[in-house]
Formats: C-alpha cells, structure tokens, sequence
DNA sequence: TTTAATCGGTTCGCTTCCGAAACAATTTTG
DNA sequence: CAAAATTGTTTCGGAAGCGAACCGATTAAA
C-alpha cells in the first residue's frame, strides 16, 4: 500500500480523512483533541497536563478541558500519581483504543483510494 | 515520495500534522471548517451553502458560520449569484490559496520523514 | 519546619459553536 | 398577479472554548 504524495492527492486526502470524520456520528474533535489523544496512545507513558501544555504549546486550562471533554466520551481517564500527589496522569481506557484503532483504518482506507 | 501507510505510522502522520497545526501561529480550523475549505478549493465551482451543509451532513449555519470565520481569516469570500437571487456562491481567494498550499506542503513534509 | 516552588483545577469575562426555528429576500408555481 | 417554495441569515438558549489569574494541595528547599 504505497501512495505517492503529491500535493493535490495529499490534499484530497486531507479533504477526504475530514469529511468522512464529519460526516460520521461520533462528536468531532478539535485539532488540539486528536493531537492529545495520539500524543497518549502513541508515546511512551507517563502523560501529565505540564507535559502534554508544554508540547502542544497551549495553556494548562486547555488541557483539562480536553480531558474533560474525551473523558466524558470514555477516551481517555486520569489518575493520580501516587509517587507525586502532585501530578495527574493520563490514562488509556479500551474505549479509546477502539477509537484510535478506527480512526487508523479510515486513514488507511482513504488512502488506499489515492489514485 | 513513497509511503508505506501501516497502521501505525498512520498514525504518527496524523498525530504529527495535527501538532503542527495546532503549534503554529494560525489560528486552528475545525474538521468542518478545513472539510469545507478544501471542498471550495478542490472540487469546480459553483459552492453553495445548501450544497455544502448536504455534503457534509450539517445544518446550513453551520456554513453560514464557518464562512464568516474563515472570510474573517481572508481564506474565502461570498458573492451573490448573479443568475438566482438566492443563492451565494463561496469564491476562493488569493490568501486562501496560500494557505491550502501551505497545508499540502505541512502534510508531505511529515509524511516524507515516515521512516 | 517554615518558606518557596510546582502541579492540576477553577474562575473570570469574552468569544465561538450547536441545531431548531423564525425571518427576509428571491424565484417558481398555479 | 398571488401563493408556495427555496435560499441564506439571524435569533434563541445552552454548551464549549479561550488565556490570564488565582486557589488548594503537595512536594522540595532553606
């Protein structure tokens, strides 16, 4: 499955990864929410709120609203760092697993329609 | 520029274009915003509201609102249709034009450092 | 052990977004 | 013509997002 990136196909790509993730029924996330999502589900743990602010570049507050929010839908869950009570560690739940495994099959799909 | 897309490296392409995006300077588009975006810019002419609210399954001010965000931005402009009244047809711009090939240049340099 | 530093969360005022419904403008139908 | 249909925008109450600043809890430093 080897697609040849030229700009016009990336960006049809682009276009078609988008819409198929609007047009489906799960909630779409943000940008800074997907960036989030595989940062946990794709790096090495720990996660905690002062790394993830730190590397996407944006305030604490936005990084709990994302939790917040993906928490809510069964992405993602906290717990406490029981070494440091300060920190909160992020978690990955079955749910999101799901989630991250479905959205690698679109991607795939859609790229597999690359002409 | 031939790129193996397996699950995982999928991916770490999406996950790695969205971070850029999400550290640049511009501000972010939502899923809906960059779909409708790309639809203007890679599909012929005319767009409508109408038409992209079908496309994309949303409600028209979800349009309404998405071009009066990124027309805002300089990407888009409207114009009424000389031909119907009714309709306004969503025109690209020179500014737009940057911006969707500065996207496509984002995405193929990511996908160009896929091991 | 008291002070300072660190961490995540909350609050603040403001902006954006959501879809349903109502609206004004225009065109088509009868 | 008048009535009906179509199109895009606005309004509505409610939800969510934004960063700056502050709060409470915990840990590290003095």
């Amino acid at each position: 499955m080897a697609v040849e990136l030229r700009p016009v196909q990336t960006l049809h790509l682009w276009h078609d990864i988008n819409l198929a993730l609007v047009r489906d029924d799960e909630p779409d996330l943000s940008a800074r929410q997907v960036t989030i999502l595989l940062t946990v589900y794709l790096e090495p743990q720990p996660h905690t709120i002062r790394g993830l602010a730190a590397k996407l570049g944006v305030t604490k507050p936005v990084i709990t609203r994302a939790l917040d929010f993906m928490g809510r839908l069964g992405l993602l869950t906290r717990k406490r760092d029981p070494d440091d009570g300060r920190n909160v560690l992020i978690q990955r739940t079955v749910e999101g697993s799901l989630y991250v495994e479905r959205l690698a099959d679109l991607i795939i799909v859609h790229a597999a329609k690359m002409p």
